[in-house]
DNA sequence: CGCTATTTTGAGATGGCTCAAGCTATGTGG
DNA sequence: CCACATAGCTTGAGCCATCTCAAAATAGCG
């Protein structure tokens, strides 16, 4: 095994431990391999458990009363999920279904509290990682309630981009299965216009999708459409 | 003057300290009277400052570059705000703007981040906070990308009778000025919808409007709209 | 090699926005 | 105290971006 300590300094929240404290953070955690599909909480159950994602890829959605589901965030190797519930009310407000096999690391949320009272710093750290998602999320919030909806896909696809992205020969490979329906209902739109916004983005050599499958060949160009930026090569065009 | 603590015990961030910690917390803070209009800071802002605010009531809104404005979130009595910013990333996201006069108390950053550090109670309460709104702002996210316009409308009211509401005869009244144009701004929409939304529910008979002034007289009626129930009353409508 | 999940495309309906214009309180200065 | 200015509210007409529903094409998977 490599050391020990490789997975948790990887973490922001843990960063400003010394080596001897982190023994004692991961003598508190277990280890998980988790699979493509698994459910690892389910909106509404009871949240005692902190995951950290070590590799992988983990889809956190919520799901309305009609059935309609809404992606709230994707999670990457090195962060924290189900923490914010664990350590506040009593439920998971989000449900969470690994999208690409991976591990985990968790911890009991009470364990990790009285991990907090005892190094202060990683609370101050876990407060800076929850502002840094309150701001993005409030980002979202605008976008939503002011952009179209070509423009919130191409944010969307963006955020997956620096997230999960791999510059490969020809453009950035978002290195997830992610399908149509999935982009959707991260963008807040229908599978139907994801499909076609594609097409026309295909047609500009913008992108290039595939089953579940999409690979960024102009990142400028998406940011041109994002930033609603006239888009000089063909105006009319939508 | 009355007893210096009221105002600090009256926040969830310093409930679990003892009475002379507070004595420590509020020596660390200033007191300023704000008057309807004054804005307390603006996005982009380097942000040094924490605010609660103690009496009156605070808009926060984003601007977008194209000049349209999106509410973020009401501020009442005994909540932080700005602190979000000062102790994570250097600016403000959001501008603050006065709604209601009232007064505030004001931490500089830096000298509240030294507290938690002394006091990690307030950092882990200070957790639960920002996880609270992370909750709030996921709900809006979901609402935002799910609801139509007029369901949005109506969650946004209760969630405003919530926050600022007094039970009058009549009804829930909304105590602070509220315009159609601030509510549109809040809910995501256009204040033209919401002056025709407005018709509709007072020929209902849901709520009574005046300027810059809500009255529900019927917060049933408005959770039924919210929820998406069949408005048995008149299905027809809309 | 057939089954199922994913993607594409068409046609049609519509919710909500935009723009334009008039209306009505509220406050102000003469 | 009145008349005018201003901020807020209402209403109409038209449009169009996006959703809905239906159906076919395609691509993996077992």
């Amino acid at each position: 095994m490599p050391h020990p300590h490789e997975h948790l300094t990887r973490s922001p929240l843990f960063q400003d431990l010394a080596p001897h404290d982190l023994d004692a953070v991961l003598a508190a955690a277990r280890r998980h391999a988790v699979r493509r599909g698994d459910v690892l909480f389910r909106q509404g159950e009871p949240a005692h458990i902190v995951y950290m994602l070590t590799r992988g890829e983990v889809k956190l959605t919520q799901i309305r009363p009609d059935g309609r589901e809404v992606v709230l965030r994707y999670v990457g190797p090195g962060e924290i999920f189900g923490g914010i519930a664990a350590l506040g009310h009593g439920e998971y407000p989000v449900t969470a279904e690994v999208a690409e096999a991976g591990e985990t690391l968790t911890w009991d949320g009470d364990a990790l509290s009285r991990l907090m009272e005892r190094y202060p710093r990683i609370a101050l750290r876990a407060l800076r990682l929850v502002i840094d998602r309150v701001h993005e999320l409030q980002e979202r919030i605008v976008e939503l309630a002011t952009q179209r909806v070509e423009q919130r896909i191409a944010r969307a696809l963006l955020r997956l981009a620096r997230k999960t992205g791999r510059k490969v020969q020809g453009g950035i490979l978002i290195e997830m299965p992610l399908s149509e329906e999935d982009l959707a209902e991260f963008a807040g739109t229908t599978l139907y216009t994801v499909s076609r916004t594609f097409t026309h983005w295909e047609e500009r050599g913008i992108v290039e999708t595939g089953r579940e499958r999409v690979l960024i060949r102009s990142p400028e160009g998406l940011e041109a459409i994002a930033e609603d930026l006239a888009t000089s090569d063909n105006p009319s065009a939508f």
